[in-house]
DNA sequence: TTTAAATAGGACTAATTTAGTCCTATTTAA
DNA sequence: TTAAATAGGACTAAATTAGTCCTATTTAAA
């Protein structure tokens, strides 16, 4: 079980929660990769899969950028996560199709499924309207972080 | 996020809950990966881990092999999952160390955590007695798995 | 109408992690 | 003494992640 949120979700969640932000307005690729340190060619793909998924719009051109496609409080994590890495599942039969469906062996399935439903449920009550008022997290952490 | 179960964690859980079915004896590493079809060698390492953190006992020598160190209930999925990938966590300081305990800007940071708790008590709910008797997955599944 | 600032997207590369293999040493029942 | 087993270090191959780079297209404004 691989449970590290990759660089591409860490970079795409921080990316939505700077446009829920500043929702009133454009930004462009350079102001967010700049705001939050993050390679801009990189980023700009990341926002082209947003943009393909329909959780920001984009607008070309000079003045150019993007903006949510829905208000904050419809965009849920969970959307975020899907859109940048696929949907969310923990089945060992991903890593061997062969195993499932022919097999009636694994015992094990019904909690990878369990699991995934928890983690989905737990992403689908978090939106960005919800995380842009947060708090930000003020006490300094270092050994659980790590 | 990744949230694929690695074959580590697969063999790992499978060979545990081999182990829980036939805790009244030795089991050797050719038996074991005969009946699970892993790579022999790769589940002798994946044994040597759960060996260390103290999950099964073994035995060298001619009718040497693995057992389980303590009641198949008395292991949990956490005690596997982490004897084998190390605490799960999900936080994104995992990627850049000095984004976390620098910075307080981070807002994402208490749901990462929130969600590790989630995993975490999800896992440590099912122990190996209860995965050994549990109801083969009959129904053939094909779209959910793949 | 030209230009410069922007996104779109394909093709590529580098770095890291995963999934193993291979070999030698050690232990131990027969 | 031998053969069947685990222990463990060092290595390799495959896959995934984390990017880069280049060219095309769009569009506001000079
Ligand atoms: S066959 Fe689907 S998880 Fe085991
Ligand atoms: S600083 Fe720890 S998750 Fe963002």
């Amino acid at each position: 079980m691989n449970m590290h949120i990759t660089r591409k979700v860490d970079y795409a969640v921080r990316c939505v929660l700077f446009l829920a932000r500043n929702n009133d307005r454009i930004s462009s690729v350079d102001e967010i990769s700049g705001e939050m340190s993050v390679p801009k060619t990189f980023l700009a793909k990341i926002l082209q899969r947003l943009m393909k998924t329909g959780i920001v719009n984009s607008t070309r051109g000079v003045k150019g950028g993007f903006q949510l496609a829905r208000g904050p409080q419809e965009i849920s994590l969970l959307n975020v996560v899907e859109a940048i890495d696929g949907a969310v599942a923990m089945n060992v039969c991903a890593v061997d199709k062969k195993m499932c469906g022919f097999s009636a062996s694994c015992s094990v399935h019904p909690v990878w499924v369990e699991l995934r439903e928890d983690i989905r449920n737990r992403l689908k009550r978090w939106d960005f309207a919800k995380l842009a008022v947060i708090k930000k997290y003020q006490r300094v952490i270092k050994r659980d972080c790590h």
